[in-house]
DNA sequence: ACATTAATTGTGT
DNA sequence: ACACAATTAATGT
């Protein structure tokens, strides 16, 4: 069971040492779908890196949620690492969009770690590099792209990490996604079906 | 098979 | 944004 964890990290061009660490003081952790990985302000003991399955990471501000992006099994989370290293919160959140299998490392030794593998730093620094490029996305798409161009990237961005051309979901909880209202979306979705681009039935999206 | 109901989706103002 | 209509799925009888 753990033989795929081993081999997860090995991929990450971690050295044999780092993986046998890693394994040592990390722990497994399953989670279902939609399940909350990480709530808002939640004060995290350890950092989760995605093993299997997909991770959907969500800003939060008061009632306010909006979808900035999707850790895919071997990344981890930037964010939370550095809400680590600082011992703070950050005002974001964590769902699982699939059935996902996380591998847990305590926050404490993070920090060795990176002092003591050039494997990890290198890793550290890469995350950190492709979140913020993840980020600038999400940053352009909610300042240059009207509502009908952010709903045709949001079920691209999806099908692109689901790996597949059905999106199981309603409109209410597209536009939770984008922060905006159902209506707008239930609209927007209509003039694409019309254009032939997607297919709809109920509680499910077909990407044509 | 039919009726009832709740949830989801569509449309006009 | 709100209100309401229409459609769909689920459930019980």
């Amino acid at each position: 069971m753990s033989e795929g964890v081993i081999n997860k990290l090995k991929l990450q061009g971690f050295e044999p040492a780092l993986v046998d660490e890693l394994m040592l003081i990390g722990r497994k952790r399953s989670v279902k779908k939609d399940a909350v990985v990480i709530a808002k302000d939640d004060v995290l003991g350890e950092i989760p890196f995605v093993i299997e399955g997909l991770l959907k990471l969500m800003r939060s501000d008061g009632g306010n949620e909006l979808f900035l992006y999707y850790l895919n099994s071997g990344e981890t989370c930037a964010m939370s690492i550095n809400c680590c290293l600082e011992g703070t919160r950050k005002p974001i959140s964590v769902i699982a969009e699939e059935d996902s299998l996380l591998w847990m490392v305590p926050a404490s030794a993070i920090d060795s770690l990176v002092r003591k593998y050039q494997g990890f730093r290198r890793f550290v620094f890469r995350t950190y590099q492709e979140r913020f490029d993840e980020m600038l996305a999400a940053l352009d798409s909610i300042a240059f792209l009207k509502m009908d161009e952010r709903v045709i990237k949001y079920l691209l961005d999806k099908k692109q990490a689901l790996g597949s051309f059905e999106i199981h979901m309603t409109h209410q909880e597209i536009a939770r996604d984008l922060n905006t209202s159902r209506v707008v979306v239930s609209r927007l979705l209509k003039q694409l079906e019309k254009e032939g681009r997607i297919e709809q039935h109920r509680n499910r999206i077909e990407i044509l």
